[in-house]
RNA sequence: UACCCGAUGGUGUAAUUGGCAACACAACAGGUUUUGGUCCUGUCGUUCCAGGUUCGAGUCCUGGUCGGGUAGCCA
């Protein structure tokens, strides 16, 4: 399942390089998400990194729960998680871990580091070991407790296992260097109280390790070889190495960072997500405009478009934002060869055929995809009463638009030309209808050439159905850039419509996607579609030279 | 005026590790086409700056500029 022409990245390079040399046999990545949220498309491409990774060198990868703080992660993510990633296409087989299952280790390790004078039980409160931290260019001060005998710090961290104290009473501080001009280094806290069950390791602890303390741990104890995370915790290398060193620790994984990305018109953080979720601008974690895997999975996207996506963006050290434009076109790269193309007018405009025999209904032999033949056809029914798409016709046509217009003559796709007679409108001047004649001889593409094609829906045949047309959550490239990111919202990224399929629509089965002809990528929205009420979301918009051109001369 | 990291078209990445700056997306111009889709062709760069080494520098050296990260008992 690798995708195609993955660039080798640096890491990569690295990778290779450590197998070449024999420092390695075998490479062993993991994707470690916390359970207190929803996977997000800037979340693929560490997952795709690591499990991409592991399959194209012929090691594994596997999945971790970094669960060490039960006061901000819940059960319910996990399971969450896990088909977000299944979905993407990868599997950690039974390499299904969880941080919490080594805090026993971990615990052993941290008496370890007081055994060894390289920890202490710090009584101060959390505002005094801010304060004591120093600044960004200020060393920080030293605790009074530091250099107590270690006896001392070995009973009172015992007692702390032991629930004898409240929360924030004291914490467990590794010993290294308060004038470090590395923060990190600067004695950090690596056990804190919490009284707090944990989801996953139940009541049975009170006090729990912070991130560094556990992180680098874990990945030695599975014998990671490449632990890769985001830049942010570059400065968290050396101390993820002082604990290796110090601890006696049965392998040695190594810390690679690379960039986070940023996708443009849209926000990443979870933060800024709860938010859209909370306030109901979206309609929930999966809503299809969120970037979350659930609302990319629920719009339509394919999971190889994003590995293809991840495979053209690269892994670097450079931070910056991929346009959403790259993605849309990856996705329609993929859907332009797979899907099956049918009709359907989103916004119906009534045509009538003056000249058609009242009552007759004709089949039209339609391709299921002009590119493939391979793919066959499908009978359509034609009739004298139809469905068009009211953007396919101008009272007042402007330069270069070559739809229909009063005496203006188009193709039916696959049909026949038609041309427009009349223009039928309601007491407030709104067009309702047109009356056209048909040309018996222009069936299937013969007669005179038009340049302009249509495609239609018969309006006894037609089947009503709901089409969400989405777009971008924002209206600005960086959401964030200026004040509150909310104020960016799109007010047209969801537009519902009442639209009309062809017959064929009727039957679309679950997971199918389709093309609507010159109008997008399409499928049943796989929570509130029913063969008897059809709902269909739009994945993507074709792309649409007409409104650029509109644009440009209005 | 701390420490760490980064800088190549509008965007994202390449460049045989010192040898003609390449690919994709976007934009623009044209061609093909029973989807204004697809497909095809073309256009779009002082490789952040200044010096230096070299026959030759995106790549190496020195200095600078700009951008990002870091002061949770979050991860």
């Amino acid at each position: 399942m690798s995708t195609p022409e993955a660039p080798k990245d640096f890491i990569r390079t690295i990778v290779a390089e450590d197998l070449a040399s024999g420092k390695h046999e075998t490479v062993v990545t993991r994707f470690p998400p916390e359970p207190n949220g929803y996977l997000h498309i800037g979340h693929a491409r560490a997952i795709c990194l690591n499990f991409g990774i592991a399959e194209e060198f012929g090691g594994r990868c596997h999945l971790r729960l970094d669960d060490t703080n039960p006061a901000k992660e819940e059960a319910r993510y996990v399971a969450a998680i896990q088909e977000d990633i299944r979905w993407l296409g990868y599997d950690w087989g039974e390499h299904l871990y969880y941080a919490s299952d080594y805090f026993e280790t971990l615990y052993q390790w941290a008496e370890h580091l007081i055994e060894h004078g390289k920890a202490y039980v710090d009584e101060q409160d959390p505002e005094t070991i801010r304060a004591q931290r120093g600044t960004l260019t200020e060393p920080g001060v030293e605790s009074p407790y530091r250099d107590r005998p270690k006896e001392e710090s070995l009973d009172l961290f015992r007692r702390m296992r032991a629930g004898e104290f409240p929360d924030g009473a004291m914490v467990l501080r590794a010993r290294i260097d308060m004038a470090s001009p590395n923060l990190n280094l600067r004695d950090p806290v690596i056990y804190r109280i919490l009284h707090k069950p944990h989801p996953h390791a139940g009541d049975q602890w009170c006090i729990y390790p912070m991130y560094d303390f556990a992180h680098g741990q874990s990945d030695a104890i599975e014998g990671i070889t490449h632990s890769l995370c985001s830049l942010e915790f570059e400065n968290h290398r050396p101390l993820y190495d002082w604990f290796l060193d110090n601890l006696p620790v049965p392998h040695r994984p190594r810390q690679i960072e690379f960039a986070r990305f940023n996708l443009s018109y849209t926000v990443m953080s979870k933060r800024k997500l709860l938010r859209l979720v909370e306030e109901g601008r979206v309609s929930g974690w999966d809503d299809p405009r969120m970037p979350t895997l659930s609302g990319l999975r629920r719009r339509g996207y394919t999971p190889s478009s994003i590995r293809s996506f991840m495979a053209k963006t690269g892994i670097t050290k450079t931070g910056g934002t991929v346009e959403v434009a790259l993605l849309e076109a990856t996705l329609r790269d993929e859907l332009n060869e797979t899907a099956p193309r049918r009709m359907a007018v989103l916004r119906p405009l009534k045509l009538t055929i003056t000249n058609w025999p009242a009552g007759r209904t004709v089949p039209v032999e339609v391709p299921n995809h002009p590119g493939r033949p391979e793919l066959g056809t499908r009978e359509v029914p034609f009739g004298g009463s139809l469905w068009i798409e009211r953007d396919d016709f101008r009272e007042e046509p402007p330069k270069k638009f070559f739809r229909l217009a009063p005496g203006r003559e188009v193709r039916l796709r696959y049909a026949f030309n038609v041309v427009c007679d009349e223009v039928v409108k309601d007491a407030s001047g709104r067009v309702v209808e047109l009356k056209c004649r048909y040309d018996p001889e222009s069936r299937g593409g013969g007669g005179r050439k038009v340049k302009g094609i249509i495609h239609w829906v018969s309006a006894e045949h037609g089947v009503p159905a709901e089409v969400r047309l989405y777009d971008h959550l924002f209206r600005l490239p960086d959401p964030e850039a200026e004040g509150d990111f909310l104020e960016a919202l799109n007010p047209a990224s969801l537009e519902t419509v009442r639209a009309v399929l062809e017959p064929a629509l009727a039957a679309a089965g679950a997971g199918e996607r389709f093309q609507f002809e010159r109008a997008g990528y399409f499928w049943p929205d796989p929570i509130d579609h029913r063969p008897e009420a059809p709902v269909f979301n739009r994945i993507v918009a074709l792309r649409d030279s007409w409104a650029k051109i509109e644009k440009k001369g209005g």
